[in-house]
RNA sequence: GCGAUCAUAGUUCAAUGGUAGAACACUGGGUUGUGGUCCCAGUUACGAGGGUUCGAUUCCCUCUGAUCGCCCCA
């Protein structure tokens, strides 16, 4: 070995990056179980695909005019010598996935639901990472607006059912054949008034005139209230759509802003499309998911019919920003009802077996075996807030028996071993956390027999 | 990608051109048999590199990261 030392080199987190930590897993849990629970209620299945996709995949879906794409994707070439991306969206993946399994040979509409990490190379900044998760939705293979309709109802009523304020911000950019009336119309209504453009918006307006609608810009403001809005272009099949998306919404009470800026930064979107908004706005980064039509994107990914769907998708790390800056409560872990003391070497390996014995019986017990001290496991046991400690020591092993104390009181009592399992069965009956749900599975090893 | 502010133990904060303190947390102890209070002790930090200086945690530069705003978006 070598007496020089070594220069410690420090590893950081990469930008932009996160750890969960144990502290904040209960909000992932929380998030995570409701989303599978929406998505078993509506009839959405679970689709999980790659992180890393052909890099064409993005460019040819999500288009040249978005940021996402253009300036934000994780490019490179794999060592196989191929152009890939780390998914800065989740729905390409779907859609790809759709076409390349044959699933149009399934009734149709196909739902899926997803969760995972999406990557985007921006500057963090509140509520914004370079990794985050999304879960999001999605149904292929039907142009019905009662779907846009139920997909708005469902982001609605998922942050409804979480308590954090939300509205819905709903629009309609019309299809491929009456959208380009529209942008005509629009790009030559701010070239008009291009001197109260900002030069961020004239950038806009050449590559991507529907986005400067979206612009803060306060001067910009009286200028965009005069803008021909996308509504009042839209062609009989796009309106009737649009109409009828919205009285399905009425009809669910599902209340919403008509809102003509919302343009959506993907390039992919048709029709209805749609954002979820904190409404408490803390000025930053206040939406929390958003969706849309994508009636195009099937065929443009080539999908052999066209292959109408629709979908959205939502940020959980923003959602759990909120959830906690709004003091939501969500559901702790459920806490252990025992605790298992020992004191002394024989002690240990009875511990050992009575945690063993304990768990096979479907009871949920706290621990501390690597520890010797009875005082540093009490005051463990206090702690983890368990009803009763079992403590095993000298005694106990002489006497082939076990010492139960209630950790609220102090009482303790005697136990055989023997009658351990029906002496804590008694106690615990009227306790809520301490048993677990049954298990099929036989004990792991074998009970004592003694 | 652009701009501003910032960077000291695990956390929240101090101090200082002569290498750093506290609180909480953590570990151990207060005669290997008793927790929720108390007492004692201990571990842990100047983000990285370079420059100025006799000497840098302190001043300067670069990098890295964080926060906030813009862009964009979840």
């Amino acid at each position: 070995m070598s007496s020089v030392k070594a220069k410690k080199q420090s590893y950081q987190l990469l930008r932009g990056m996160k750890d969960i930590l144990p502290e904040e897993e209960r909000y992932w849990r929380f998030l995570s179980e409701r989303v599978v629970d929406f998505a078993r209620r509506f009839g959405y299945s679970r689709i999980d695909t790659p992180v890393l996709e052909q890099a064409s995949l993005y460019l040819r879906s999500s288009g040249p005019s978005s940021d996402v794409v253009t300036k934000e994707m994780y490019v490179f070439t794999d060592p196989g010598n191929e152009r890939v991306a780390l998914r800065p969206e989740g729905t390409p993946g779907v859609v790809r996935a759709y076409i390349e399994h044959g699933l149009l040979n399934q009734p149709q509409p196909v739902k899926f639901f997803y969760m995972g990490p999406m990557f985007r190379h921006d500057r963090p900044q509140a509520g914004r990472f370079r990794q985050h998760t999304q879960f999001g939705f999605e149904v292929i293979g039907d142009q019905s607006p009662i779907l846009d309709a139920q997909l708005i109802m469902m982001g609605y009523r998922f942050y409804k059912d979480i308590n954090l304020a939300i509205q819905i911000d709903v629009n309609s950019i019309g299809c491929s054949v009456c959208r380009p009336r529209y942008v005509k119309k629009l790009t030559q209504f701010l070239t008009d008034n291009k001197k109260s453009l900002g030069l961020d918006d004239q950038e806009r307006l050449k590559k991507n005139p529907l986005r400067v609608l979206d612009s803060k810009d306060p001067n910009l403001e009286p200028v965009l209230q005069q803008a021909p809005q996308s509504v009042d272009f839209l062609c009989d099949e796009c309106k009737d759509h649009f109409v009828l998306v919205l009285e399905y919404l009425d009809e669910l009470d599902v209340t919403y802003n008509l809102n003509p800026r919302i343009v959506r930064g993907l390039d992919y979107y048709s029709k209805t499309t749609w954002e979820i908004i904190e409404t408490a706005r803390t000025g930053g980064q206040d939406s929390l998911g958003g969706g849309g039509r994508y009636d195009e994107l099937l065929h443009t990914l080539g999908a052999r019919a066209k292959t109408p769907a629709v979908g959205f998708a939502c940020g959980v790390e923003r959602t759990i920003t909120r959830l906690r800056a709004n003091d939501i409560a969500v559901p702790t872990l459920p806490k252990a009802g025992l605790y298992i003391a020992q004191l002394g070497k024989e002690a240990k390996k009875k511990a050992l077996r009575l945690f063993t014995l304990l768990d096979s019986e479907g009871y949920h017990v706290a621990e501390n075996l690597s520890k010797d001290g009875l005082k540093t496991q009490l005051e463990s046991a206090d702690r983890l807030g368990v009803k009763y400690a079992l403590i095993i020591g000298q005694q106990e092993i002489v006497d082939n028996t076990v010492l139960i104390r209630d950790m609220e009181n102090g009482n303790q009592e005697t136990v055989d071993w023997a009658k351990i399992v029906p002496e804590i069965g008694k106690r615990l009956e009227k306790g809520v956390n301490s048993k677990r749900l049954e298990r099929q599975q036989p004990p792991l090893l074998p009970v004592q027999p003694q």
